[in-house]
Parts: structure tokens; sequence; C-alpha cells
RNA sequence: GGGCCCGUGGUCUAGGGGUAUGAUACCUCGCUUACAACGAGGUGAUCACGAGUUCGAAUCUCGUCGGGCCCA
């Protein structure tokens, strides 16, 4: 303990300190060594955007939390960092920057400036979680770009090559025309907008009455295969089998049925222009059509549109317009409102097309995956049901080629005689095929080949994570596999949790994780979430600015697994108020224990202990318990307001308050009641700054400080135990009594306009319960010392008053389970009479009879209230919800 | 359009069969040998709406309306 003068505010300012300390020290870095349990959190590597937002801070307080706890708990604890880098925003982000387009350089340059500017924005990061005082080991960081990590997906790749669950196929594929890249389904974004609906004639053979079709999609004419309608609508019976003929191309297509046609959509006819649409790519599956592709990668119509070819698809959308009118197949067009898919990054519409692509057979998959997920606990539960949806609407298989640059090349070369797949060796890796060659000839003989230039989709990288932190593929990887923890948002559970229980189970047969818990969204306060695009944004740094990261970490405390978290600048303001409280009780306890030094054993002490004291040790060592099943139980919320409650409310206003009298005094008239007082106050300090460690690492290290012996972190000590002998429900009933009265005479003297520390004459109290005349007994002292009271009686009966019971409250707890259907009766009963004959006829006979019902004073309380008064100066005040009449003198 | 979640004082929130928890804001009082950025007290909710089950529903069931996230 050190005698240094504590500073009167509490300064956040001083977190950064802590932070190099920690960092110094090394307090954070898993030993690995199996001399304790080990505790592994798959922590989900972010994109290095350049900055951190509050998602992230709620994500990785949680998981900071839980990783404190663990530590302190005794757990040797794998926190890892990691940082998904590929992606096309940062290619994008380049090009603008360095003002070229991505072909403009070589590959490996373009590669070279992406690697720069991805290693900026993780140094940023990483600055920005540690001033927020997340506890990872850095010496485990991860970066998906590296050399090391490239091989590991490359590794993987191949693996899951050689058990089939990869191939290279003819698939569609969203396309964006100006990325000129496949892109996921998770990476389409679906905006309504308006556009026009067309009614064009398509010519029925040797008829003259042709069938109208509505499209939104002209352009695709040429590429029409065949003409749709639903198998049971009646208007179309006979058009059934027969043959039209496309508009303006003259070809010949047949009417074709499938229930998916919505007959109320347009005509009810539909012309499938091979990949005009997502339901396009299952009709032309279902019915084997001909796929014709009209449009190519840069979004400009093939020849096989004939006049239209060279045009861009709005063109080429124009024209046609333009001449199905001129020539009359045009026959009325309306607007209607549609979701149309945009490439999530340059919000260009994206096409359809077919591409010769590499798939992760994820179809095959998905019985493990329902497996894997089915194996883990869920926080909360019903998150897992999100993910079952979806494996069950999965339509195509996952694309895993990108055309891009920046990203773990594909590892394959083909023969340039046969065709035929060439994977990389395991040593070459990592392996760029469009610059490296394959050390072995071909089956055929041949050693030309040609390298695939396509690059893997990013979560083929981020989806290795668990295996990746555990050192796979090492032959030891399975000591540290699978993580126990797995935490991150709900946006993502159908990308990454998907991916990753689908790669990690495909690729080990075990499921990557043990444990998920998810966080719900961060909102702004226009109740949407925090979004760059919507402009609700508040940056954590700002909040670091004006109230340090401890505040900031206990708004992101004070939330529930999978519920959205609202952000409020009082909710930050509110935790940093509850720090500065606490700092001032510790400056005040600190001034009356800086020369306390237990001289006698601590059996001694807790003997010694008065009532008072024991109510709060009870309550405090109720509070460990509690506060370890919620953080078991991941309850952050509960966790926070308990700790709250208890320091504030039960230790500051009043605990503290009720042992001044004994500090101030140093002729005790009991021995020990200054040492007890000053145990107590150390111990209930101590133990709280533990169960605040997890969430306030910053804080509670600052006060540590003070209080430690060996100069030491709080974050390397232990979890406190809960002392069961010192919980006791009697010592805290009797506590909660003396807070009672003290608040009684204490909000007595605050209504009649008295200052605190006036001094009261006397004061009497009264009871007509044995029991409680001796608990009051026992805190005679305490009233008296906290209260200022000259002279207080505790008197068994009743002062020379009256009393009148003003109301009768059922308790409904008793009375319904008791009385069942009776139940309404007995309580409009109690409410139709008079209090005071109520109370008077229970007092006489012990019961009253409501139609057969016998109601005996349990069933209800009273209240009550003083009329007359004994004297001229004598003021009586009868307490809520106890026996107790109150006699004061000022 | 589909899946999942959520509607509780003005605002945010706990609780998930027995008459509503706390915070914040607001009002009143009080500088009390840690803290006025504090303390004490108070006003304020038919728990989104409608029906059902039950002696009793904020809580369970169904429906409606509204919101969110993800997906189509």
């Amino acid at each position: 303990m050190t005698t240094d003068k504590i500073p009167k505010d509490y300064d956040h300012k001083k977190e950064t300190k802590w932070q190099e300390k920690w960092q110094e020290n090394d307090i954070y870095r898993f030993k690995g060594d199996g001399t304790s349990p080990k505790y592994i959190i798959d922590t989900p590597p972010p994109y290095p955007t350049g900055s951190i937002h509050m998602g992230h801070v709620l994500n990785w307080v949680y998981m900071d939390m839980i990783a404190r706890f663990m530590r302190m708990k005794g757990y040797d604890v794998l926190f890892p960092q990691g940082w998904d880098c590929h992606g096309l925003p940062t290619e994008v982000k380049v090009e603008e920057t360095h003002n070229i387009k991505k072909n403009d350089v070589s590959r490996e340059e373009f590669r070279k400036m992406c690697i720069d500017l991805t290693s900026e924005n993780i140094k940023i990061m990483k600055t920005q979680m540690q001033s927020l005082g997340f506890s990872q080991d850095w010496s485990r960081e991860y970066i998906t770009m590296t050399p090391e990590y490239m091989r590991k997906t490359q590794l993987s790749f191949f693996q899951m090559y050689d058990e089939g669950l990869i191939y290279r196929a003819v698939h569609p594929v969203n396309w964006c025309p100006r990325c000129e890249t496949a892109i996921a389904f998770a990476e389409v974004e679906y905006h309504e907008n308006e556009t026009q609906l067309n009614y064009l004639e398509f010519p029925a053979e040797n008829e003259s009455k042709g069938v109208l079709i509505a499209t939104t999609r002209p352009e695709l004419l040429s590429a029409c295969v065949a003409v749709v309608v639903h198998p049971e609508d009646e208007r179309y019976q006979d058009l059934i089998g027969r043959h039209l003929e496309v508009p303006l191309f003259g070809r010949k297509v047949q009417v074709i049925t499938d229930k998916d046609v919505d007959p109320e959509f347009g005509t009810g006819v539909v012309m499938i222009c091979t990949f005009g649409d997502k339901t396009d790519v299952s009709w032309v599956n279902r019915h084997d059509l001909d796929i014709i592709e009209a449009i190519n990668d840069n979004g400009i119509m093939k020849e096989v549109s004939g006049n239209y070819a060279g045009l861009s698809i709005q063109e080429c959308k124009d024209m046609i317009v333009e001449d199905l009118k001129k020539q009359g197949f045009l026959k009325k067009h309306e607007n209607i409102n549609q979701n149309l898919g945009l490439c999530w990054r340059c919000k260009t519409p994206i096409e359809i097309l077919v591409r010769k692509q590499w798939f992760v057979a994820v179809k095959e998959l998905l019985n493990q995956l329902e497996e894997g997920a089915d194996a883990m606990r869920w926080v909360p539960e019903h998150m897992k049901i999100r993910l079952l949806n979806w494996t069950g609407a999965m339509d195509w298989d996952w694309c895993i080629s990108r055309q891009r640059i920046f990203a773990t090349p594909i590892p394959v070369w083909y023969c340039s005689e046969c065709g035929k797949v060439q994977v990389a060796s395991p040593d070459q890796l990592p392996v760029d095929p469009a610059r490296d060659h394959p050390q072995a000839k071909c089956n055929c003989g041949n050693e030309e080949f040609i390298g695939e230039v396509d690059v893997l989709d990013t979560w083929m990288d981020s989806s290795l994570t668990p295996l990746v932190i555990a050192g796979w593929p090492s032959d030891d990887f399975r000591e540290l596999y699978p993580s126990n923890l797995r935490q991150q948002g709900h946006e993502i559970i159908r990308t990454w949790a998907f991916y990753t229980i689908l790669r990690c189970r495909a690729l080990t047969g075990d499921g990557p994780f043990d444990e998920i818990v998810v966080n719900g969204m961060v909102f702004g306060d226009d109740g949407h979430k925090m979004s760059k695009s919507r402009g609700n944004v508040i940056a954590p740094e700002e909040a670091l600015e004006k109230y340090g990261a401890d505040a900031l970490r206990l708004w992101a405390a004070n939330s529930v697994p999978g519920s959205d978290v609202p952000f409020a600048w009082k909710d930050v303001k509110y935790g940093y108020k509850f720090l500065r409280k606490f700092w001032n009780a510790f400056r005040f306890i600190n001034i009356h224990i800086t020369d306390f030094d237990l001289k006698v054993g601590e059996d001694e002490i807790i003997n010694a202990l008065k009532p008072i004291d024991r109510w709060i040790l009870s309550k405090l060592n109720r509070l460990i318990e509690a506060v370890t099943d919620s953080h078991e139980s991941y309850h952050f919320a509960e966790t926070i307001n308990r700790i709250q409650r208890f320091v504030w409310h039960d230790f500051c206003d009043e605990y503290i308050e009720t042992v001044k009298y004994r500090l101030y005094s140093d002729s005790s008239e009991e021995t020990y009641s200054k040492e007890a007082a000053q145990y107590t106050l150390k111990t209930v300090i101590l133990k709280t700054l533990k169960l605040l460690a997890p969430i306030t690492p910053h804080f509670v290290d600052e006060i540590y400080q003070h209080l430690s012996i060996d100069n030491e972190s709080i974050h390397t000590s232990s979890w406190p135990e809960s002392n069961e002998e010192l919980i006791d429900s009697e010592a805290e009933e009797v506590g909660e009594i003396g807070v009672k009265i003290i608040g009684e005479i204490r909000r007595f003297k605050s209504s009649s306009g008295i200052p605190l520390n006036t001094t009261l004459k006397y004061t009497n109290i009264y009871t007509t319960e044995s029991e409680l005349y001796s608990k009051m007994k026992s805190l005679i002292y305490d009233i008296k010392g906290t209260m200022r009271i000259d002279e207080l009686k505790i008197e068994m009966g009743r002062p020379d008053i009256q009393e009148t019971v003003t109301e009768i409250i059922p308790q409904m707890a008793k009375i319904g389970p008791e009385f069942k259907a009776d139940a309404p009766k007995i309580v409009k009963y109690l409410k139709s009479k008079d209090p005071w004959k109520i109370a008077e006829a229970l007092e006489k006979d012990g019961e009253i009879i409501i139609e057969d019902c016998r109601l005996t004073a349990d069933y209800i309380n009273t209240k009550k209230e003083v009329v007359g008064r004994t004297g001229e100066k004598v003021e009586i005040l009868h307490a809520t919800d106890l026996d107790v009449i109150l006699e004061i003198v000022i």
C-alpha cells in the first residue's frame, strides 16, 4: 500500500500508461505449456479498413471481458488477433489513391500497393485496439496476406480439391460488369428501384393473334430460349407446347410450363432469356434449356445480339425498345418497382453470366454443417436457427473464384495440350501460378502450362482462423483445436460462421469451436445500424477522448448477447459517473485505511465484525457468486448492473455512511470496532475491484496500485472466491433493518429541513415484535452514531399514540394459489370495506370469513398511519414495511 | 416476399403466469469532515393492438400493426 496523495479526480487520460505497462510486462501472453488449462478464443479477424467502429468495440469488449475473466479464473488464455486483408475495397482504394486501373501496372506492383495500404491500416487499427485496453496476445497476430497464411489457404484448397469438395465447372455466377469479376451472393446488394415493364407481342406460329409477354429486360431478347406459363393458367392451356416467334430476332421458341410462374404478374407469360435473373437460372437448369450468352464481361452486347452487338446494356435496351415500338411489337408499358441486385462495392447492376469457375461443393457438406452447428452451444440459442434456415435455402454451390489481384491465388495450372488441371506441390507454396511454374510435367507429357489468374474469395482465407491459430497443418494442431469460443456479430452468421463451420468440418472432421457468442448490432440515434452510408456513425475515438476506454467499455458491457445496442452518449457518461463515484469512495476509504495494519488474525477481526459489517460482507459474497455466474453465462448486462448497484448504493450510500462514526472515533465503545470497519472497507473495495477488472481494466489497476503490496497488476491476480461462511441471511436481514431505520430518520431530517449533521436530542423506537426488537438492539450504536442521536432507546410495545390502517394490500402471490377461483371475490371484498374495519376484525378474531373462505393476516399487507401526537415537540414516524414506530425529539 | 428477433413511464431498459426493475430526463428539498459531476424525496406505464387459455396474462397461444437484422 502506498501513502501517495490520491488525486482528487479520476483521470481517464492515464489509461495509456496502463496499456503501455501491460504490453511491456507482456501479461497477456499465452503460455501453452500445459501448466494450466487452456482457453482459446477464435477472434474473427476484421477487415483492415483503417479504423475500428462501435461494432468492433462491442464485439471486442465481449471477447476481452471473457478473456480477462478466464485468465483470472486460472486459465491459460489464447486471445489472438488477426486481419482479414484481401478484398475488393482495398483494390478500389488503391486505384483511387494512385489514380490507376489495376491493369495499368504489373500484378506484383499492384499487389505491393495493396499490401502497403493494408499494412498501414493494420498499424492504425492495432493502436486503436490497444487504446481500448483489449488484451490480445500480439505475439500471435496473423495476417491473411502474408506468405505463411496464403500457404495455409492454398493447402486447404488442395485438401478439399483432393477430396472432391472443390471443383471447376461452368456455372452461372453473379457478375459485376464494372469490376469485371464474379461476386458472391453475400456481395450482392438489393435495392428497390423503378423500371419499365414492357408488354411485347410474340407472334404465334400460323396465327394472326400473338401472345403478350411482360418483361423488364427487352435487351435480352436475343438470348430468349423459351416462354413459360403456369401449368394451371386457364388462359394459356392451348398455347402449351407450341412455338412463338421472338420479336426482332425471328427465332422460334417453345412454350413450356412451370409452377414458379406467377400468373398475377404481367400477363402471366414469361420469357426466359437464359440468365436474366435468378429464376431464369432455375428454369434453364430444370428444363435443360439452351444457353445463349448475350452479354460479355464488360457488359457489352455480344454478336448474338445482331444489330445491337457492341452496345452497352443500357444503349441496347433503349434501341430495342425503340425498334419494338416502330415495328409494332411493343403494345404498352408501365412503371413498376423491382429489386435490383447491385455490386456491393460499386453499385453497378449485376448480371448473371456463365463462366468456368471454381466452386466449393456446399450442397454435399450441408449435413456436416448441420451436425457441426448442433454440436455447438449458441448464445443466444436462436441464432443457430438462423444458420440452419439459411443452409436449407442454398441454391448454388459457393463460387470461390475471383477475377482480382489482391487475394490468395488459386494454386493451379492448366496443361496447354490436354487442359488437365495441374496442382502445385505442397513445398512450392505459396504459389502464384500467374508468375510461377509447376514442378512436374503433365501426365500427357506436356511441360507447358497456362497459370490460373483468378484468385480466391477472401472467405477462403478467413474461414480458416480456428485452424490457423492452432498451428494447422502441423501435427500437433489438435492441441489447440477446436477453439473454445467464437464471438461475432449476428449479421455475419450466414457468411462467416457458415463458411468457418463448413470448411473446418471439411478439413478436420470436427467443428471449429465449442461455443459461439453472438453480439447484436450497434445502432445510431436514428434507430438503424451504425454505418457510414447512413451517416449515423460516432467514432470510438471521440468517446475515448471525452470519457476514456473504461467508460466506453461500460456502455458495451451493459448489453445482452444477440440484442442490438443503441449507442447513446448518456450511457457512456453514466459509466464515467460510476467510475468517478467509485474513485471518490476509494479516496475516502484510503484516508482511513492508509495506517490500517491488521495486527490480529483475520479470524479475530471476523469475530469482531459488527452487524452492519456482516451485512455488507454477506452481500459482497453473494455478489461474487452472482457475478461469477453471470460472467460464465455471458449475461454481461446483469454482471455490470449487479456490481454497480452494490457499489453505488449498498456500499457507498449505505455502508460507508453507517461506519463513518466508527472511523472518526478513536475511543470506541467496543474493541476492534474501527478495525472491523477498516477491514470491511478494504475487503469490499479489493474484491469489487477484481469483479470489475474484466470490464474496466485501466480503472481497477489505477486504484489497485495504491492497495497492492507487491506492485503487481490486478490482472495477474486471481478471481475472488466467495466466502460461504460470510453469507448469512440473518445478517442481511439485520443490516436491511438498520438501513431502513437510518433511511427513515434521514428522510425525516431532510423533510423537516434539518441539516443531516444536526444532533437529535432523543429518539425512541418502538416495536411489538420481539425478534425485530433484538435485531434493532444490536444496531443501536450504528443508528445512534450515524444519525447523531444523543439518546436512543429501543422499546417493546407501542408509544402512547393512535394509529390507523389506511390500506389493505392483498398478497396475490398467496391468495391466488390458495383460493384459486375464489380469489377475485376476496379481492373485491377487501377493496369494498374500510381498511381499518378489516384490520380491526383481523385483530379481534385472527381471521375474517368471506363466503366460506378463511382469510388470516398472512394474506394481506397493511399500510398504517399515525394519528394524534403525544407531545408538542415530539415527531412520530411510522416506518414503511416494518412494524416500527419512531418518536423523535429534535 | 422468406427466416429470425423485438415492441414495457417522454427516452432507454430488467423481468417472461401472482399486480412492473432500474437508468435517464423533469420537479422539490438539502453543500452532509469521499463525491453538488453528490444525496434524499416526488411526478410519470391499463407492459403496441385485438382475441383466446386461466381464479389471475406484460408474461403462454393465435391474429393484426409497427420496428430491426439477414436473405430473396
